[in-house]
DNA sequence: GAATAAGCGAGACGGTACGTCCCGTCTTACT
DNA sequence: AGTAAGACGGGACGTACCGTCTCGCTTATTC
């Protein structure tokens, strides 16, 4: 089974690729996104900037590749979050958790650059939701459903407006810096939601 | 009655004012913000570049101070949401209006832009939170308090917290374009957000 | 009496252009001229490229101005070649002196680069040719019409031929370094030039 | 009989020496010289383009190449001109068939390209005197010294000088383009060697 | 006749210069 | 004094080739 585009440098590409991935995050990471340039990523990759235009459209096409392929799940496991029966202590901590990640300056920094571009287009917003969110969401909606089945949350309770609820929220608090991320607020999210949605 | 600048210019000043702020917006609305120059703003105005760098620092700030031109009220009048006595049914119609808005191509591009622009420089979003996002959210604040009044919301619910659940999760499906702005969506959010917080 | 083309921005705009041509010729004089670069004259110069691209469509074009600008007669003061009445000895002098002149290495860079421009640019070649070597030409063939009307040559000798017969050979010898331009040389071409056009 | 650097690849290599050789020729006749490029070379000639590099250093060593191939007598027989006794009459026609091979835009193009390359590298000026020049210049001084062994040039005659005198000129009026090459100017050189240089 | 290895076509690679675009500043002529 | 116009120094863009490298395939010889 081979690639019908030619002979299969795969090697040097394999190796040139994670340098770019690699040059990219540490870019975007140290220094805001619109200063990042497809040349400093060339130069610090040490890659001429025709093999990274011959592989990705444009700048933003780089970042977000650099940033999947950090993110994905290689060995195609799924994620689960904990499940102790306890719905309320669980999501509190999921959520903590969450909240902590955004703390740090660099995944700031990647997480904003990310937000940026499928903001803007709408391709990259579709991939970014078919390879990152919809994992993600979907083992949110798990640990949903398997409260929903032991009795606590309703029958009828639409489980995406649920994660929306509880997740939207603390997105936009975190995107527009207008208020502290801190445990108050996520708790206070994961008891408004359980009492719109609890039978 | 001069300006404390020196002799009276103020009629040229803001004759170019008016065509600087409409070219901005046309500009934006009609391609996409990262295309938009400020010497295109300054040649569709009529204006010298230097007109515009003198009295804002970047394309944003420009960009800014346009939209809030735009949607500031000028005669200091504040905003009222409608108040029937209907809670429900009244958020439901302002809800139903805001998710209208953003189906409006030029609106959408227009508040994109300005999305990007607060996610990446807190002054901005500050100046955003304190001229255009807080008077909406006192009213908003406004009609719940006077629900929570009549005894339609809890004694003790957030009405911060409240408004996050309603609005949060419209916005971000926007942003992210992750659904459709429809009536039932925003209907849902209602009644969440009144099955959490009613007393 | 102002130019048709806008404001006149002329000190910068001379300046600049000055500092452009002292560069190009730094730069053609010190290294092989394929390796001069565009990027390279804007830099030295202190100039953006840009500011080249707007007034000359290609590195040759700038060179060649470059060199026209050295080697232009400002005050528009015609040369004159010496003429003692002893004509065999005026031609040697200035041949020897000419041949001395393709010595100086820079000089040497200097005229390959400004032969290879106008051997494959017939424009180029047009504005050396009246720019540069008329003038030169007729200081030449004044020298030889003294010594004809003198009866020193042949009353019908072609004397464009003449200059030709003593100059190709050396420029010849020069362009394809096939063989010493030394007085000998030189002396011998005004020897072969009198018998052939001698009365 | 095999050649010391392995098997006997010589048929293959022999087909692709003539493939590149042939591309070369007809680019360099149809385009610019600048505008040749060693890839499109090995894509016309249907090679690698290290199967190109690894026979010669550079661009203008191919084109060198191609055109030695073409103009190189390969049977060793020696080049004579005409000599019916009539020196003038056999000089004007070998010039005016000089002249004529320049009239032809291939040809024009080839040359011009070949001299800038020996204009500016002494390297393969000096191959092309040992393998072109210097035969062809001798055919022409068997010529003058049959000439001179007859009488009809002084016996002290400097033949190399001669030689100079003749075909200079017309070098220098075809590479500047500062005349026309036409009967009546080489049959003037040969007249004007003529008085300079008999007896 | 199959195995071996040299050389080939193809073309991706790291790198350099290109010529263009726009930035934010500066200069000029005009009002 | 402040403006419209636009040239300027600077720097990133995305492209074209350079000369090198790696790959899989073709050959021709060797066992």
């Amino acid at each position: 089974m081979s690639h019908p585009t030619g002979p299969d440098h795969s090697r040097r590409k394999e190796r040139s690729r994670q340098a770019i991935f690699a040059a990219t995050r540490a870019l975007v990471a140290e220094q805001p996104y619109s200063e990042v340039t497809v040349g400093a990523i060339a130069a610090r990759a040490g890659v001429g900037k025709q093999t990274i235009y011959r592989r990705w459209p444009s700048k933003s096409a780089v970042v977000f590749a650099a940033l999947l392929a950090l993110s994905e799940n290689p060995d195609g496991q799924s994620l689960t979050l904990p499940d102790t029966g306890d719905l309320a202590a669980d999501l509190k901590l999921v959520m903590r958790a969450t909240a902590e990640e955004f703390a740090d300056p660099s995944f700031d920094r990647l997480i904003r650059a990310l937000n940026t571009e499928i903001t803007h287009d709408p391709a990259l917003a579709a991939e970014y939701h078919t390879r990152l969110a919809q994992p993600l969401e979907e083992a949110k909606r798990a640990r949903l459903r398997s409260a929903q089945e032991a009795g606590q949350l309703g029958a009828e309770a639409d489980l995406d407006l649920a994660l929306d609820v509880l997740y939207a929220p603390l997105f936009q608090r975190w995107l527009h810096r207008s208020g502290p991320l801190d445990a108050a607020y996520t708790d206070s999210l994961v008891d408004a939601m359980l009492r719109a949605f609890s039978p």
